[in-house]
RNA sequence: GGCCCCUUCGUCUAGCGGUCAGGACGCGGCCCUUUCACGGCUGAAACACGGGUUCGAUUCCCGUAGGGGUCACCA
């Protein structure tokens, strides 16, 4: 079996794109089967060649990996039109010399008189040689006008369209040039595609590319029906589609403004539109292993960017502290030190749901002497947290050992000697050595920040020279 | 407007005739605790409405309402 993705280059890969390129990538996984990606750049208008680089790039950050190179739809106009000629010769198509005027006419005939809006038919059984000598012409579709179709899809079932609603729609404009239509079923049949799964902003699609593909079948043989699987849009917050004026954004901005993972926008997407049973975190080996269509839901979800973050959390917990400090080393800049942020990785990620977070608790780590306090830390270095400070001071610069298990077990003796509570001591300290009231534990820090930064931290903040 | 699709806590979902309608995010409380998190426990929170079918409907059928999608010589 074959699946595929294929986006259109007008823009970055956004989230129901990506969604619907992992649904296919996780079918043909799952299944065995091969999964392709097919860009659709037949609108050169629209088309750029940055669209196209943002949605490799993102399928690629998302670990999704192709069967073969890139199918660039642009290149093949001439095989679709070679269809389209060959379905006019079988009598399958015909030309059409309707202007576009015409056309327009017709169809604000057909709003004025509140019809359906579709052609007429017109040229469908007309002479050609009725047409002016060397009219432009298009060739339409000779869709069945009796009967009706009924698909059955693995997402929305059957879903039944009587033939009348389909029009003869255009499959060759008169430049020659293939429609979207056209293009879409001539490539799929050729990439051997066997699953058509895309957003059921296409199912009504289904109906019109089917004449197409029973016809060619008719006349060539091996032009078989796909399975469709059409799997429920991705809704924004307000409920309608997700599109670049409802703030849909690309995957990249998911990971270069809200640093998120690519493992858990992975997991939840996996998520959003499909369930098995209780299961909410899933790794990417377990999501081949459990993906099939018939755990997608059939009605539409909204994007929860909570429990997005969330997720990132648990994965962030999970990720190896090397390669998080990388990634938060890139984000501060040059003052980071990339050993040191992995040794405080630990301390840091737990209380962290996405990299900005992360880079903003290890802000204190790269802080220079004097350190600047917030409000919070001001407001708690009164006289007497600051006498408190002197004390700590005096008594931590005797310590050699300075590892967290020694510093809390003097820290925590000193508290019992002086009959305070051990947060009397803590915050204090927090304060001097972070410049906030909000930090990894107290210990922690003492040695990540090492005994001279620290016990200069303290000074500092004491009023006393270290 | 025509056609098509959808409807379980605020959100993502489990359920596939008989369940105290389960889980997750978010929200409240408690515990843990030097702060913030993490973690654990716990609470509030849903079957859109109306008819059927059935001994029995969240579940099956039909309407209604609401939401969404689609109707180009765009893709």
């Amino acid at each position: 079996m074959v699946t595929r993705f294929a986006p259109s280059p007008t823009g970055f890969l956004h989230i129901g794109g990506a969604r619907t390129a992992l649904f296919n990538w996780l079918y043909a996984r799952h299944h065995g089967g091969r999964v392709l990606l097919r860009i659709e750049d037949t609108d050169r208008q629209r088309s750029t060649q940055a669209a196209i680089d943002a949605i490799i790039e993102g399928l690629d950050w998302l670990g999704l990996d192709f069967d073969a190179p890139p199918l660039f739809q642009s290149d093949r106009a001439e095989r679709h039109a070679e269809i389209a000629w060959k379905l006019l010769a079988a009598g399958h198509a015909y030309k059409c010399f309707a202007t576009p005027e015409e056309l327009e006419a017709m169809r604000a005939q057909q709003r004025a008189n509140k019809q359906p809006l579709r052609y007429d038919g017109r040229w469908r059984d007309r002479d050609p040689a009725e047409a002016p000598e060397g009219a432009p012409f298009t060739i339409r579709i000779k869709a069945p006008r009796e009967g009706e179709t009924t698909i059955h899809d693995r997402v929305q079932g059957p879903v039944t369209v009587k033939n009348a609603e389909i029009d003869d729609y255009i499959i060759l404009r008169a430049d020659g040039t293939p429609t979207y239509m056209l293009a879409v079923v001539v490539d799929d049949h050729d990439m051997g595609v066997t699953h058509v799964i895309r957003g059921d902003d296409h199912l009504n699609n289904a109906f019109r590319q089917l004449p197409i593909i029973r016809a060619m079948n008719a006349i060539e043989g091996d032009w078989p029906d796909p399975v469709y699987a059409h799997i429920p849009l991705i809704h924004g917050n307000d409920g309608a589609k997700l599109s670049k004026r409802h703030g849909a954004l690309g995957v990249e901005a998911y990971r270069d403004e809200f640093g998120i993972l690519p493992e858990a926008l992975f997991n939840y997407l996996l998520r959003l539109g499909w369930g098995h049973g209780d299961r909410e975190e899933i790794s990417r080996e377990e999501a081949i292993a459990l993906f099939d269509l018939d755990g997608v839901g059939k009605s539409p979800s909204r994007f929860d960017m909570k429990k997005l973050e969330n997720l990132n959390g648990h994965y962030l917990r999970a990720a190896d502290d090397a390669r998080l400090a990388a990634l938060a080393a890139a984000r501060i800049g040059e003052e980071a030190d990339v050993a040191l942020l992995t040794q405080a990785m630990p301390v840091l990620k737990v209380r962290a749901r996405n990299l900005n977070e992360i880079v903003e608790g290890a802000r204190f780590l790269f802080a220079r002497r004097p350190l600047a306090m917030d409000a919070k830390a001001t407001a708690l270095l009164d006289d007497e947290a600051r006498a408190i400070l002197r004390r700590i001071v005096d008594r931590l610069a005797g310590e050699n050992d300075w590892t967290s298990a020694t510093l809390e077990a003097t820290t925590k003796a000193l508290a019992e000697e002086w009959g305070l509570g051990l947060g009397k001591l803590a915050q204090p300290m927090r304060a001097a050595l972070t410049g906030t009231t909000t930090s990894p534990g107290i210990f922690d820090v003492l040695v990540l920040l090492g005994r001279d930064e620290a016990l200069a931290r303290l000074a500092d903040q004491a009023g006393t020279a270290a």
